[in-house]
RNA sequence: GGGUGCGUCGCAUAGCGGCAAUUGCACCACGCUGUAGACGUGGCGCCUUUAUGGCUACGCAGGUUCGAGUCCUGCCGCACCCA
């Protein structure tokens, strides 16, 4: 993998790019659409290409346990496998440590103003590490150790220790061009003292992932490697975090972890950390993915971007309409008689052929191709979107 | 003509003396940011000062009871069975 600057904003830390990976090139920046289990939902690579994607971020973890990385491996890596032939990007399993641990004990998501709504608490006190669970239903499905990760599998419950080295081992099976260091992502609810004590880990970890990974010669033939600074929201955390895997020999560095309560805290995180990281070397936003948040964090200096956002909203009858990001319930019956399409200036194959009536109907039916449209347009729109603001730099 | 059963919030259901009344569907609103998510949460008789509030409600009319969707009588309607 290789990472090139091409031009740098004079107005902001924006940057123009291109990383070359052994399957093509990414521009950046770049939106990266998310393909959990080898298949960004609902839609084919045919369709994915026609949108103009160009890259894909599958999950370790998810592929571990189904089929298994060393299936995949059998059937000639997951390019082959999903017969994508453009670059895919690999997470650790590192969002999983939060997604099935903390984030169901604090009933929260990593950008906390996904505040839970359950009973009638209106602030959340920060969460000590080893706080006993009290409510079964929310019993995690993750231990973490020095050692790795104990997960109980989501499926059938089966219990699996994800460390490191192993996290390396499947993304190496896997075969994705660029993959992720395992870390921990930790909770908004988390204080200083667990955060503080989860990033220390975190770093040991990514010196274990250094070690495990086999750097070759050729920078091109091989995966690209990706450090993960974390540190919540506490300034000292992030810098002390931003340094010491800035100062590795990675191929790009993610940002990763909770960020913050609010879109303030989260762009005030990317100040402190993006300036510290080695300038020539791309660096990712994970997870995030608003176009707003998106317009923030290219003028601070991120390249890349991965979100569930706008193919779950698609999926879920909500379609991205505005720059700003702002839905449109297409599932809500108040479109039911509106022959309009989506976005009338929208190019897509959902706003070019069906009104919003048709889509609304489809997800009103239950059927398929509700979501399947929906989906198109709202990943169309990220990559216009990435599209307008490279012409822009 | 005789018999049996049944009539509950748009539809379908629960309810067997303390009930504005269960559940599903439909409908409505909101939420979703490295995917346990084609999902989740809430609302769904009317009114209001939104409350340990008022009113009106389980086919219709009476009755028993402190209290009736629930028990009794009659009527109306529907279904099935026997003539």
């Amino acid at each position: 993998m290789n990472f090139k600057v091409l031009k740098k904003s004079k107005k902001s830390r924006a940057r123009l790019g291109i990383i070359e990976t052994p399957h093509g090139v990414i521009h950046t920046p770049a939106f990266v659409p998310v393909g959990t289990q080898a298949t960004v939902k609902g839609l084919t690579v045919d369709q994915l290409k026609n949108i103009g994607v160009e890259s894909l971020l599958c999950n370790t973890y998810h592929l571990y346990l189904r089929p298994g990385d060393k299936i995949i491996k059998k059937l000639g890596g997951l390019h082959e496998f999903m017969n994508w032939d453009r670059p895919i990007w690999t997470d650790s399993g590192g969002f999983q440590v939060f997604s099935l641990g903390a984030a169901i004990e604090h009933r929260v998501g990593k950008v906390a103003s996904i505040f839970p709504k359950i009973g009638n608490q209106k602030s959340h006190r920060p969460i000590r590490a080893n706080e006993p669970i009290t409510d079964h239903h929310h019993e995690k499905f993750a231990r973490i150790m020095e050692e790795g990760v104990e997960f109980r599998s989501h499926l059938d419950g089966s219990k699996h220790l994800l460390t490191p080295e192993k996290s390396m081992a499947i993304q190496k099976n896997l075969g994705a061009d660029i993959i992720f260091a395992f870390d921990e992502c930790t909770s908004p609810l988390h204080d200083y003292q667990y955060t503080k004590k989860s990033l220390e880990r975190t770093h040991r970890w990514a010196t274990r992932c250094l070690r495990t990974f086999e750097h070759r010669t050729s920078n091109l033939e091989r995966q690209g490697l990706f450090g993960i600074v974390q540190g919540g929201v506490f300034k000292d955390l992030r810098v002390k975090s931003a340094k010491f895997i800035g100062a590795l020999d990675f191929d790009g560095f993610g940002i990763g972890g909770s960020l913050g309560k609010s879109k303030k805290e989260m762009y005030k995180i990317l100040d402190w950390t993006v300036p510290l990281l080695p300038e020539e070397k791309p660096k990712h936003l994970l997870g995030i993915g608003s176009a707003e948040d998106i317009l923030e964090a290219v003028e601070r200096g991120i390249d890349t971007f991965d979100c569930v956002l706008p193919t779950r909203l698609g999926r879920h009858g909500s379609t991205l309409l505005t720059a700003s990001g702002v839905a449109l319930d297409v599932k809500s019956g108040r479109y039911a008689k509106d022959k309009k399409p989506i976005d009338k200036k929208c190019g897509c194959y959902a706003c070019q052929n069906f009104s919003r009536a048709y889509i609304c109907h489809l997800f009103k039916a239950q059927e398929m191709l509700g979501p399947i449209l929906a989906t198109i347009h709202n990943l169309h729109f990220m990559e216009k979107l990435m599209e307008r603001i490279r012409k822009t730099i």
